[in-house]
DNA sequence: ATAAGAACTGAAAAATTTTCACACACGGTC
DNA sequence: GACCGTGTGTGAAAATTTTTCAGTTCTTAT
């Protein structure tokens, strides 16, 4: 039998009212009398019905929590998913977040708007929201992220494949001396691209020349260029962990005089709309973004998967974009 | 006196349940009665109580309707607008549109959500989509658009100023052959643009000695940069339209192997963050887009300007970024 | 100290949603 | 063609929730 606000009025000993005002907000009550109220009712399953109109709005909502939208990917992973919504008649909400910013400030406001589903690209996506997440029944999917501790969902390319054939690339070339400039340490598409280039690197015997770090970022990038190939014996080839950071390296080289790719290839992984303008070619990997994005609405789509459950991953391949800078 | 489910009723010649039903999606009802049970509602002004709340709910939200995320002043937009809203705990729905899109298919979809306020900065914006909002009391507000006609409000950058600027440089510095890249012909931004730098140019004595159209996209500026730099008697200086068909022409330029500024100078509008890159050091136009959407958020916020008011338009200042491309 | 008023409350009234029993149309079966 | 299920649509009545009302308590300004 569904309860109701008369059986949560009786559990919490308060008047039918009070329980009513309890879920309207802005009425009049005792703070510590609608706590007391809420918890009996969510004990008992209680709904009110504008909860429950509530629900049913939110139902058709996704929350999108993008990290940094300066990197032109996520504006392609934004309008993919905000087609592919638009198609299926759902919502999208969008947060954004700084790299810094305290991502436990606003679980709160995301909360409130109870989605359906939240996709996660920023960098980071702590325990604590993970389980709020968890607690509300709501799924949440990472995507271009992966967090296999977490029990999340997780969409991403297949970073370590993609920085084999980077790797692989280079070595096919003729490249002797190839060094690294990684993105952010402590994220899973540094820490797979670098592993996949490392390994392949050992594989032909080699080991990374050099590394630098470019925080994913243009700015950090063109700085760690300029110190790698301003210090002695510099590289001939750099992989950078994403495109960004591959334009500011070939930037910083050619600012240095050095032809691209003669005295020194560059590759970067993502395939943004810029690598492929003329000032670059950059070879690149091409993330396969609009199944990535289908498939993280197939996770929030499938039933037998649980906001519950221990997280399911799923892994794309990306395509070499084999061009002029390596 | 609040109008009741009675009344409502009572005046659609029907039982107080069917009203109740008109209201919940799903509720087996006559689709016909639903219908004449909706218009008696809408005269008497009831408004059910599923409906108040989904309102109260839509009331802290507004609406993006995106156009072009390719182009990167458009995600610096959303990133500043999402930002901004999250500082006053309101939540931001995103819809995008490809340019040739058909802008009324949509319209129901976002009038769905009931958004206390629709911020448009896609290219158009019809008058079936104006009238609509008007009618549902919605407000609208254009952002780097302006369309005095539609009685719309409006915010954007003083592009004619701005183009008078980018002008003036180019003729301070010496250039004589100076031409314009426009964008889409239709759009305010490209007119006003384009209406500033030739006045500035007809004050000193000067016209526009060459003009084609890149259609505010890279790919269709980097051919119509090659085709004027391949014809006869090319230009010295060009002014583009905006910032990504800016980079296309330098892109074109060198690709024809043109120094800049020496034998092109290439000059801008938005400084989106490419343009301060090194491999483009773009002259440019910076848009004030911290300010423009505080002033778009001032025009929802301030209850003096109502829907259905002609539209207030606001304009402030650009600046000019003087780099080395001009 | 005291009046004014704001916040909070339960009982009861009002309003709305849901249940229930029934009517009716439709498609297949004998 | 008569005879079932089956599913949809319906109003009356029951169940449920929201709102009003009147009274209480607690603050705040004078």
């Amino acid at each position: 039998m569904k309860p109701t606000a008369k059986q949560v009025a009786h559990a919490a000993g308060v008047s039918l009212a009070a329980v009513s005002r309890a879920f309207t907000p802005g009425a009049p009550l005792d703070a510590a009398k609608r706590k007391r109220i809420l918890a009996a009712a969510e004990s008992l399953g209680y709904i009110s019905p504008a909860r429950r109109t509530a629900n049913a709005i939110a139902a058709g909502t996704i929350t999108l929590v993008a990290g940094d939208l300066l990197n032109p990917f996520y504006p392609t992973v934004l309008d993919t998913l905000a087609r592919q919504l638009q198609a299926s008649d759902r919502q999208l909400l969008v947060y954004t977040m700084a790299a810094n910013a305290d991502v436990d400030a606003i679980i709160p406001q995301i909360l409130a708007a109870r989605p359906s589903a939240i996709i996660v690209t920023s960098t980071f996506l702590t325990s604590n929201m993970a389980r709020a997440c968890r607690q509300h029944q709501i799924k949440v999917v990472l995507l271009n992220r992966i967090q296999r501790d977490a029990r999340i969902n997780a969409v991403a390319c297949d970073n370590y494949q993609g920085g084999r054939d980077i790797g692989r690339r280079l070595l096919e070339r003729g490249y002797r001396k190839i060094g690294f400039i990684g993105g952010v340490a402590n994220t899973s598409t540094h820490a797979e691209r670098a592993r996949g280039f490392q390994d392949i690197l050992a594989e032909a015997g080699r080991s990374i020349h050099v590394r630098a770090a470019g925080d994913f970022n243009y700015h950090d990038a063109y700085a760690a260029g300029m110190a790698v190939l301003s210090g002695g014996d510099p590289p001939d080839a750099l992989f950078c962990c994403n495109d960004i950071m591959a334009l500011a390296v070939m930037d910083a080289a050619r600012e240095r005089g050095l032809r691209i790719p003669d005295d020194l290839a560059v590759a970067g992984f993502d395939d943004i709309p810029m690598a492929g303008w003329n000032a670059y070619r950059l070879t690149t990997i091409r993330q396969p973004v609009e199944r990535m994005v289908q498939e993280a609405l197939n996770l929030i789509d499938d039933p037998t998967i649980k906001p519950s459950d221990d997280g399911v991953t799923r892994t794309l391949p990306g395509t070499l974009m084999a061009r002029k800078s390596a």
